[in-house]
RNA sequence: GGAGGAUUAGCCAAGUGGUUUACGGCGACAGUCUCGAAAACUGUUCUCCCGAAAGGGAGGCGCAGGUUCGAAUCCUGCAUCCUCCGCCA
């Protein structure tokens, strides 16, 4: 959420922003309806003020005037109450203003490559992709996965346990050795830490709600840890606050149901290490944070030995809150093609003021956090490009180096 | 699931219908003093609205409603924490 204040100010950069990111917000009523709250919070203020005068008298007369004074103030409360209502549910429409450095474009096709790293390994066999082999090496079973848990449901088995296991711990360690703080956060939440997110109000036909106890299951720990420390506020001598948190993570892929419907690709439950940080209030810094995110997952995938390439994500093709927005895609060999397989974001306060998360500056001011965040790895997707990018002519899988300890091999194979 | 107790500002905490304009303390910030610091002293330290400013006004006591001329205080619902009982990996 932007603040009313910034959007009148900064008008034609939000209108701008919102047609960049293919958003549509109610702009004339937008202004429309502050103007009335503005002018019935104005009323409302006055009669309070009169109220208060006269329940200072006490006296008989003063006690049938405020009778009378209470009937009109309660109408116009009401009133004010409705009206802000509305104002909060356009005022969520609106669409954070991107970073100046990123690109301006209707859809992916507008995304900017802006490095890529590794080479793309050459097969001269014929290459599995990862069901195949999977199947082969009896590491993931899809149908007793459907026949069990439904659609993109899955069992994990044998090495591919391990592989998971080992590479979520291989990257928890990594970023715990960096001094973020490790969570385990809750995958079931209330609903305004989606409504804090950015989630909602747009992406509800997203999100899983467990009706009988009116909780969802968050898509990602992003969700629980920013509202971590919602409605806090924090000391500026703290921040910048470096999280990792594992999390399983839930998601209805309702807008999906024709895309990836084979294999790991796209999966209702799947287990993620997230990075995230709560900064101060200050663009060029968090820039340089949004960085040391994407260095960080790069530096998991060169570990790996995975080939991949970082893309700036453009306005179209970046969601509500984000300022800016990397994507990691690593090479996929089964699809001749890069997948996105981690995501790096800075919120600015876009979420912050929605969680009421804030930091006391050094002069005693409170303002609003930045918050950030970028997958550190989410499996088992990545599994996809570490099935097929190590497997081998006669069907087996090498393990990658840092991997070796958790899975106790070097080689899969039956 | 049942019974009881609790929730006040960054933290601790007083207050049980009308000089409460939320006592007081700690912390933080600014100033005085100082070569500098500590101590001491003075001031500031939630949000919103109007205003160029000076200033004025409103709301804030876990959350949401309600009663009353007037609510931190009374009523209803909900949330969270603590103690005990039951169930349980």
């Amino acid at each position: 959420m932007l603040d009313i204040n910034f959007i009148k100010e900064n008008l034609e950069k939000c209108k701008a922003a919102a047609i960049n990111k293919n958003r549509v917000v109610e702009w004339d009523k937008l202004l429309a309806i502050d103007e009335t709250w503005r002018r019935l919070t104005k009323s409302v203020d006055d009669l309070r003020a009169k109220r208060n005068e006269i329940a200072k008298k006490q006296t008989e007369e003063a006690k049938v005037e405020g009778r009378q004074l209470k009937e009109s103030l309660k109408g116009l409360e009401e009133e004010q109450r409705s009206v802000e209502a509305e104002l909060q549910t356009i005022l969520m429409t609106v669409p954070n203003v991107p970073d100046t450095s990123v690109p301006i474009g209707k859809d992916s096709s507008g995304n900017v490559e802006v490095r890529r790293w590794g080479k793309e390994p050459v097969f001269d066999f014929g290459i599995k992709d990862h069901i195949e082999l999977a199947k082969k090496l009896d590491l993931m079973d899809f149908e007793r996965g459907a026949k069990v848990g439904g659609f993109r449901a899955y069992f994990l088995k044998n090495e591919a346990v391990l592989l998971e296991f080992g590479i979520l711990q291989y990257a928890l360690r990594k970023l715990v050795s960096k001094g973020y703080t490790p969570l385990m956060a809750p995958s079931l939440v209330k609903e305004f830490t989606l409504f804090g997110n950015g989630q909602f109000p747009w992406g509800r036909d997203e999100v899983y709600h467990l009706e009988k106890d009116d909780l969802y299951l968050a898509g990602t720990a992003e969700v629980p840890v920013t509202s971590y420390y919602s409605d806090e506020i924090l000391s500026e001598m703290d921040l910048p606050k470096k999280f990792v948190a594992f999390s399983p993570c839930f998601r209805r892929e309702a807008g999906s149901y024709g895309k990836d419907t084979k294999g790991a690709y796209r999966l209702h439950q799947f287990n993620k290490i997230e990075q995230l940080i709560i900064s101060t209030n200050e663009m060029s810094n968090s820039l340089t944070l949004l960085e040391e995110l994407l260095h960080n997952s790069e530096e998991i995938l060169q570990d790996l030995k995975l080939p991949y390439r970082v893309m700036s994500m453009c306005t179209g093709d970046m969601g509500e809150p984000q300022v800016k927005k990397y994507d990691i895609e690593t090479w996929m060999p089964s699809r001749g093609a890069y997948g996105e397989t981690m995501s790096d974001s800075l919120m600015g306060d876009f979420q912050a003021r929605r969680v009421k998360l804030r930091y006391r500056t050094k002069d005693g001011k409170t303002q609003y956090c930045h918050t950030l965040n970028n997958t550190a790895v989410a499996s088992p997707r990545i599994l996809i490009p570490l099935l097929e990018n190590y497997q081998q002519k006669d069907g087996s899988i090498r393990v990658p180096d840092v991997l070796v300890p958790f899975v106790g091999k070097e080689v899969i194979s039956r």
